[in-house]
DNA sequence: CTGAAAGCGCTTACAG
DNA sequence: CTGAAAGCGCTTACAG
């Protein structure tokens, strides 16, 4: 290795020696803080701009090391094995976490069962009454999530919605897919797949459908399509909100007994697997089947060429990201330009194993 | 934010004080140097593992920033007009190199001309004569790829292999996509597009077919679907090493004439485009098109409908992880126990927009 | 085999 | 409005 020249000759000191003032000064200077003399100011900030000075990121965050702790409030959905979905990104809050720990973060989680609106609002009055330094949430209810935008704007609490947006709200940005696009994907393929006087079923299984923002919207999504590009006549829908298996079996074998031309499904959600239990069960593989998220169960109808494709978008990256532009902008007023579009990614028996949540 | 507590209990201080030693001696142990009686580094090794110390990767990197530069070396084929896919793994290496340049490395680039083994040779033979601490190359022409390894190997300098593997041979790690899969994955695409009576044509463009592992190994996993599920008879092949357009259109022409039902076509690069152009023109774009590569051109096919999927391999990331991987090998001796296998991403005219190379 | 001291580049509490 | 000094957690050249 060789020697390392000018590793010096920038940085704060450098400015400082070039400017005829002390580090803090310069450092006053740097970072907008107030008491500098216009004067001095400009001879500073002159010299930054010479320099091209660009701080030294381990540096600054070693020295802020001893400040005090940033206290995140993070609400999500529990993990109940209807809901397995929701572990993915709570693993990567949590690897955020586990990274950054030691530069002073701290995560206190607000769990909520989707089904059960009042415990939603109640963590809402609890992160509000813990005044955080920070909010990262879920917004699957959304007047509560409303209420409490309202607040962190008020407290200038700096607040991240993951996994699905409240359009013109006020926050720090919003991390996740864009779900319209994800349905209109999802028809896309539906078309390659579908062969002539075949039909398609869409199918949404959740107790809360009408309540469900993603749901809608990447139906929605998926109907602009078909509009657009085929048929709307070619669709058959089916909602149940009854989620256990035999409940959706008997609704799927009724709807198939009056449409026997249905050439490819697709499932609004993770619950696709209940879909291929029942196509395996009747022996129906041949069916086309189009659902979400990187599931354990999922995998295995995908091996099995039950399920044939799965979209998925990184709900662990969506975690992992959330926590770390909180950080970011806690730390060092990182400014967040603009939302963080996830990507809408294919996943078949041909690919999964390389997938990266 | 609330005070923080026990920041110090940890750390190679605190461990220095329990053990009764000083901190350069805990530091000695820690990183396995020499010049610390057993008994010491037994007593310290317990510490730490009561404490289940974690270093300060922030300030480690901080204390390292005084020692020399790394030099790594990194062996890409030139961007032209013809190979703008090269672009994308250097944008990588270059983003690597400025977020580290300021913690002491510094990269050399060797071009060569991916139709040019001498050129090739040339620069293998300097990279060895300059001596690099790292090493990192798109093994395009085997046999002086393996001069370069074994060289490395006797040298004990770390090599990366990016794009594509050699097997059987010592290196750091590989990062990039399983070619087999990737190919066996657009057959899959394929299978599924694919109506009765129709043929597929695969076309491999490039002015070293034989030489280019691959497009050889992409063409072979694409074989093995058709031979595991449909079946060899429905492809027709074509290959042309003259990759100007009128050439290639002529071929296609040609082989159209001869097959007048191919359904899908399968280019086996990023060269798609020439296809495009080309279906386009005779307007056939009722033809399946599937290829390679996130480029500016394709995606203008893409958005037009004229190309239907692109495979892609994050080109950027490859870039990026490769010298990241090299440096924290130098500087942190972080091991590498595995290649970094890419995932192989699907893109459509409905997700292009949010993809991420 | 071991330790005291200086240093990496930045920030801050305190004093003036 | 400004500066001297101490500190973040880790590493190293030097002395013994």
């Amino acid at each position: 290795m060789e020697e390392k020249q000018d590793s010096l000759l920038s940085g704060v000191k450098e400015i400082a020696r070039r400017a005829k003032v002390s580090r803090a000064t310069v450092d006053r200077v740097i970072h907008n803080r107030p008491g500098v003399s216009v004067k001095t100011k400009n001879r500073i900030n002159a010299i930054i701009k010479e320099l091209d000075y660009q701080p030294n990121v381990l540096a600054q965050r070693l020295a802020l090391t001893s400040r005090g702790i940033i206290r995140l409030a993070v609400l999500l959905p529990d993990i109940s094995e209807e809901t397995e979905y929701w572990k993915a990104p709570l693993e990567g809050i949590n690897k955020a976490e586990a990274e950054i720990k030691q530069y002073g973060l701290q995560v206190d989680y607000y769990f909520f069962d989707q089904n059960v609106q009042s415990v939603f609002a109640l963590q809402v009055q609890q992160i509000m009454e813990n005044n955080p330094d920070g909010v990262l949430i879920t917004p699957t209810f959304e007047p509560d999530s409303i209420r409490l935008l309202e607040y962190c704007k008020t407290k200038k609490i700096p607040c991240v919605l993951m996994n699905s947006d409240i359009a013109g709200q006020h926050r720090l940005c919003y991390i996740g897919p864009e779900l319209f696009d994800s349905g209109y994907l999802s028809a896309q393929l539906v078309h390659y797949c579908l062969k002539d006087q075949q039909k398609v079923m869409i199918v949404n299984i959740a107790r809360e459908i009408e309540n469900n923002a993603a749901i809608l919207v990447k139906e929605e999504g998926f109907l602009a399509y078909f509009k657009e590009k085929l048929s709307e006549r070619l669709l058959v829908a089916l909602n149940t909100t009854d989620t256990r298996h035999h409940a959706v079996a008997a609704r799927l074998n009724e709807l198939l007994e009056l449409e026997s031309h249905i050439g490819v499904i697709y499932v609004t959600n993770s619950r696709v697997s209940l879909v291929a239990q029942w196509l395996e069960s009747i022996g129906r593989s041949d069916i086309i089947l189009i659902g979400y998220d990187y599931l354990a169960q999922n995998i295995e109808f995908l091996k099995r060429g039950v399920i044939d494709f799965l979209l998925c978008e990184k709900p662990q990256e969506q975690g992992y990201r959330s926590v770390m532009t909180l950080f970011q902008f806690l730390v060092f007023g990182t400014l967040v330009k603009e939302d963080y579009l996830i990507p809408i990614d294919i996943i078949t028996s041909a690919n999964y194993r390389y997938y990266r949540n």
